[in-house]
RNA sequence: GGCUUGGUAGCUCAGUCGGUAGAGCAGAGGACUGAAAAUCCUUGUGUCGGCGGUUCAAUUCCGUCCCAAGCCA
């Protein structure tokens, strides 16, 4: 079986390319988009249409259901337990599309496992850091029993901080350790792996978010988050992904016109953009490709 | 037409009691192992509206003109 992955920025057209593809070959979709996996955000994620869908097979699209959340390592779980089923039903190209480097990067070189951290110390943690005083001293923890992470972890990024120190606090061990006993399994991806990307001149690229956005406006993305709002989700981790996060504020009245709430998707998205263009650059195998 | 307040980085604005300027945002570049559409880092020379004057030196003071907003006619 043949895996070929899709990469690009948000509205570089990976979807349409791959489904093209697909029909063409007979090969199948499946997701690779960390907002595209849940349910009910419809317009703002940007999901295959159902026309689309009736092209070719999707899967890993629009079924983790609110309020669970979702990870990189159980996509890793659900992708590799999804293909020997895909091999069964004789498919044997297989598109995985998205913009989510992280989660491509997570079926490549694997996860290393750890348990979860239980929720009072991810808690605890988390508050913590909201603090400068406690952040520090947080910084400090890490440095002292991982130094190789907080080399690598920068003082102010809280996210990353919590996390290690999750890991540490339950496990005992080192991240920067596990990440080493990790990259030493020679665990390779176990189907022949090409990779293509969607380039687009940045300008163009600019123009094609700006008519996405748009769209999303006209089609209702504002009564969308109203109704997610209703049934209590404003907290909902794809809520606070580009688009939503924003109308959000226009509903709280932080942003006041329609204009500037164009403005301020426009702006974040493409920031998106060019942090999924950083991400994808870096990885040499990638053949870039234009479309028009 | 008169008065007032402004005109400083792409945008919003700070500042220089005269020694040619800085923040936020945007933009650009980068990092990334369970929230990743998240999180974080690096990066600021621009006729300081135009023209004159005073001065060793003007973006800063003075004059004048232009532009914008407000008030009065």
């Amino acid at each position: 079986m043949k895996v070929t992955f899709v990469v690009g920025a948000t509205a570089s057209g990976k979807s349409e390319w791959a489904i093209k593809r697909a029909e063409a070959c007979g090969g199948v979709i499946v997701n690779c988009d960390s907002v595209q996996i849940y349910t009910h955000v419809q317009i703002g994620a940007a999901k295959p249409t159902a026309s689309d869908r009736h092209r070719c097979a999707h899967y890993l699209f629009d079924f983790v259901q609110p309020p669970n959340e979702y990870t990189a390592g159980d996509y890793q779980r659900d992708f590799f337990a999804l293909m020997p089923q895909l091999e069964k039903q004789g498919a044997d190209q297989v598109f995985v599309v998205g913009g989510t480097g992280f989660y491509f990067q997570a079926l490549e070189k694997g996860m290393y496992s750890v348990d979860k951290a239980p929720e009072e110390l991810a808690q605890e943690l988390r508050e913590k850091a909201g603090t400068s005083d406690g952040l520090s001293e947080l910084y400090q923890e890490l440095q002292s029993f991982d130094p190789a992470s907080s080399e690598k972890i920068h003082a102010n990024d809280q996210y990353r901080i919590v996390r290690a120190l999750e890991i540490i606090r339950t496990t005992g061990r080192k991240p920067s350790d596990l990440k080493k006993e990790k990259a030493a399994q020679v665990s390779s991806f176990p189907y022949a792996l090409e990779k293509v990307g969607i380039h687009w001149e940045r300008g163009e690229l600019h123009q094609r978010i700006h008519r996405r956005v748009k769209t999303m406006l006209e089609e209702g993305l504002i009564e969308e988050v109203k109704e997610l709002n209703k049934l209590g989700l404003s907290t909902w981790a794809p809520m606070s992904s580009v688009g939503y996060k924003e109308v959000q504020s226009f509903l709280k009245g932080e942003i006041k016109t329609m204009a500037s709430l164009e403005e301020s998707i426009l702006i974040s998205t493409r920031q998106l953009a060019k942090r999924q263009i950083t991400w994808f650059r870096r990885d040499p195998q990638i053949q870039w490709i234009t479309v028009s």
